[in-house]
DNA sequence: AGTATTTGGTTTAGGCATAAACTATTTTCC
DNA sequence: GGAAAATAGTTTATGCCTAAACCAAATACT
């Protein structure tokens, strides 16, 4: 590639678009992030990694298993033991055993995380909502279609190499 | 609002659409950055907080102030202090005092640490741009440009309800 | 059967992050 | 000039998160 090219920007001034584009993306995440934590902790003393698990197991009533915890919660598995053995503490989940396997537990909601996690669930949703609000139907749509398309790219990406 | 109204989605089957955004959301910003993690890891015994506060240095060249880079690294000065101790121990940034004021630093790279962070951004560039080929040039100005919508709001909202 | 490997989960060591309390200066404002 | 408030930065306590080492049970393989 000559000069002109790179001082053009055929292929070298790309690259800040992406760049800026990846920063961007970083600071949108941390902005509705933080806001969801202090929400959280404010009303709920509550934080986001134990919400997201009891999240989780809303969504699975019959309790999942520390691995799948992982799996969908895309944290490793020393963590998800801590996050649990907390929220056990507290009375919102328990283990249960797997019959089959005595290696295995399952995780899942007591009566008490089932009723708190709704209550925290009502409000979360306004928060989401809130945070988006300034884009229209359709351009949620629209972002939601590519980071669709970027999501896959990671992902099968990834898998490509592990 | 009467049943009908809430079966047929008119208000509460908005939300969910939120939802699955601020989740893809999440997802992506969490794959990219794992792999940029990683890859800074592997690569060059990096973590990218400490990444990050040399790039908020190397377009300084006077250096920053501590409270200005907590700023910018929207993260609490606490936090600015530890990564700082330990890339001076590496020196890889220098504190230096400013003249007028005897309580405040600025932090700045040192030739080392500008020669090595050179050939780190290299590369994250590389991975950054690698990331998002999914989407073409056009999506990437429309996904950055409905961000910015996102980002605005939420900043302005903070502001608003400090 | 009996060893080897894999799988499910925990523990450990270390770094990142926050909020809140603290120290030391500087500024403000009588 | 001097007390009060604001500012700059650090420390402390706690929680999240990872990678790597580890333990125990299940499965695979002769």
């Amino acid at each position: 590639m000559d000069k002109e090219a790179r001082l053009a920007g055929t292929t070298a001034a790309e690259h800040p678009q992406a760049l800026r584009l990846w920063l961007r993306l970083l600071t949108c995440t941390q902005l509705v992030e933080t806001r969801i934590r202090g929400e959280l902790r404010d009303g709920f003393s509550m934080t986001l990694p134990r919400f997201d698990l009891m999240a989780q197991l809303e969504r699975a009533p019959d309790g999942l298993k520390m691995n799948e915890l992982s799996r969908r919660m895309m944290v490793t598995g020393g963590n998800v033991t801590g996050i649990t053995d907390q929220l056990v503490q507290e009375d919102l989940v328990e283990r249960v055993q797997v019959p089959g396997d005595r290696r295995a537990y399952c995780v899942r909601l007591t009566p008490k995380g089932r009723i708190e996690f709704a209550e925290m669930a009502h409000a979360h949703e306004a928060w989401v909502v809130d945070a988006f609000e300034a884009l229209s139907e359709r351009e949620q749509e629209t972002l939601h279609r590519l980071l669709g398309k970027v999501k896959q790219h990671s992902q099968t990406r990834n898998k490509d190499t592990p």
